[in-house]
DNA sequence: ACCTGAACACCGTTCAAGT
DNA sequence: ACCTGAACACCGTTCAAGT
C-alpha cells in the first residue's frame, strides 16, 4: 500500500472493487474516489490503470458480458431457439444481478469484445438456421434489442419497488392514478418480474416464431 | 427574479430548461444547479418544485412520453401494425432526440401517467385484434421491450460515435479488432442508425408477426 | 514506473434567514 | 409562500512532487 514503484492492483481489482459497490450502493455511488478507497489507494492512483471514470465503466459491462457462455450458444447439440433462450436468460440475469448495471450497459457504447461476440454468435446461430446473412444480422440485432429492453423494463421495475415512499407530494400531479388504466391494473401481475409463465420468455418465443419463419 | 412570495417560474420551464441543457451537453450535465441558472434562480428554488433531482428527470420522461399520439394510436381507421410501427417510431425517434435520453428512461421508473397510457393503448390494441387479455399485456410488454432496446442499442451507437478518440491507450486490451468479429463487421451497414430498410421496422414487424399470429 | 497530496471546478441537498 | 446564501459532504480530473 505504500508509494512504490511497483502495482500494488490489476485491472480486475478495480473493476471488481466498482461491482462490490456497485451492488451494495448502487450506480450514483460508484466513484473513482469511493473504488480507489475500497482497494487503499488514492483516487489518482486509478488514472493509472484507466484513463477515465467512464473507461472503467465500459470495463465492467465488458466483466459482465464475459461471463455469458458464448461457446455453448455455438455448441449446435441443442435446437438453436433453446440456445438463444438460455443466451438471452443469462444476459437478463447479468444486468439484473447489480442494482444499476442497466445504467451502466446504457451509458457507453456497446462495441467491447465480449459485446462483438455475442451479436457474432447471434448472426452465425440465425445463418446456421438457413437465413441469409443480411436477414440473421438483423434477427441478431432484434433479438440484443429485445434482451436489452427487458433489461430496462425489469431495471424500471426494480426502481419502483425500492421508492413507494414520500414522493407523492409534489410529483403527485404527474403520477397515476389506477382507476384510468385498468388493463395495465389488472394484467401487471402477468408481466411481472416473477411471473409464471415468464412475459420474457413468452415475448422472445413471438419473436424468434417470427424470425424463423421469414 | 427577485425575491418574493409569488412562483417566477413553473414546473414546465424547470423542466423545458432541463431539456435545453440536455439537448447541448448531455446527460451529465443536467444538474439542478445548471438548470437554475438557465433560469436565473438559485439552485435551493428547484426544491421549491421538485423534491429532488430525481423527481425532475421522471418528469422529463413524463414531458418526452407526452408528446406521443396515443389517440392516433388507438384509431381503428388504419390497420393495428400500421399503428404500432408508427408509435414505436414516435417512441424511438423521441428518445434519439436528445443525447442522453435513454439513461433518462432507464434512470427511473416508467410509472407515470403517460407510461401507463402508452400500455394501455397497446394492450387495448392487441385485444381489439382479438387476443385474449393475458396474451395482449404480454404483447403489450413485448413491443416495448423491443422499443425500448432499440433506442438502447441507438444510444450505445452514438455514443461510439462521438468518441473515436485518445481511448486506445489503457483500455486498448479490452476492445476489439475488426478481424476476429467478421459477420458483425460486414452487417454493420445493415443495421446502423440510418439503414434501409430499416432493421428496426424489420424487427418488429417480425414480433408483431410471431404476436398476431399467436 | 507508480503513487501521493493539493488543488480546481464542480455536484445534490439541508437549513436558517430574508421579503 | 417563495426565494437567497452559506454550508456540508461529496464529485472527476489535473499536476507537481515524492520514492
Amino acid at each position: 500500500m505504500k508509494p512504490g514503484p511497483r502495482r500494488s492492483v490489476s485491472q480486475v481489482d478495480i473493476v471488481d472493487a466498482a461491482f462490490e459497490i456497485l451492488e451494495q450502493k448502487g450506480f450514483a455511488a460508484v466513484s473513482v474516489r469511493g473504488v480507489a478507497a475500497a482497494l487503499g489507494l488514492t483516487p489518482t492512483a486509478i488514472y493509472t490503470y484507466f484513463p477515465s471514470k467512464n473507461a472503467l465503466l465500459r470495463a465492467m459491462v465488458e466483466e459482465l458480458l464475459s461471463s455469458l457462455d458464448l461457446a455453448a450458444a455455438g455448441d449446435t447439440g441443442a435446437p438453436w431457439r433453446e440456445r438463444v433462450h438460455a443466451l438471452a436468460a443469462a444476459l437478463r440475469a447479468r444486468i439484473a444481478e447489480h442494482t444499476g448495471a442497466m445504467v451502466l450497459v446504457t451509458s457507453g457504447p456497446l462495441d467491447g469484445r465480449h459485446a462483438l461476440g455475442l451479436n457474432e454468435t447471434l448472426i452465425a446461430g440465425f445463418m446456421a438456421e438457413g437465413m441469409p446473412q443480411a436477414d440473421a444480422a438483423r434477427a441478431a440485432y432484434a433479438v440484443r434489442a429485445h434482451v436489452l429492453g427487458v433489461a430496462a423494463l425489469d431495471a424500471a421495475e426494480r426502481v419502483d419497488d425500492a421508492e413507494t415512499a414520500a414522493e407523492t407530494s409534489t410529483a403527485g400531479a404527474l403520477w397515476s392514478d389506477a382507476a384510468s388504466h385498468p388493463l395495465t391494473e389488472a394484467t401487471a401481475h402477468l408481466v411481472a418480474d416473477g411471473a409464471e409463465p415468464s412475459a420474457f420468455a413468452w415475448g422472445l418465443d413471438r419473436l424468434l416464431d417470427g424470425l424463423l419463419a421469414a
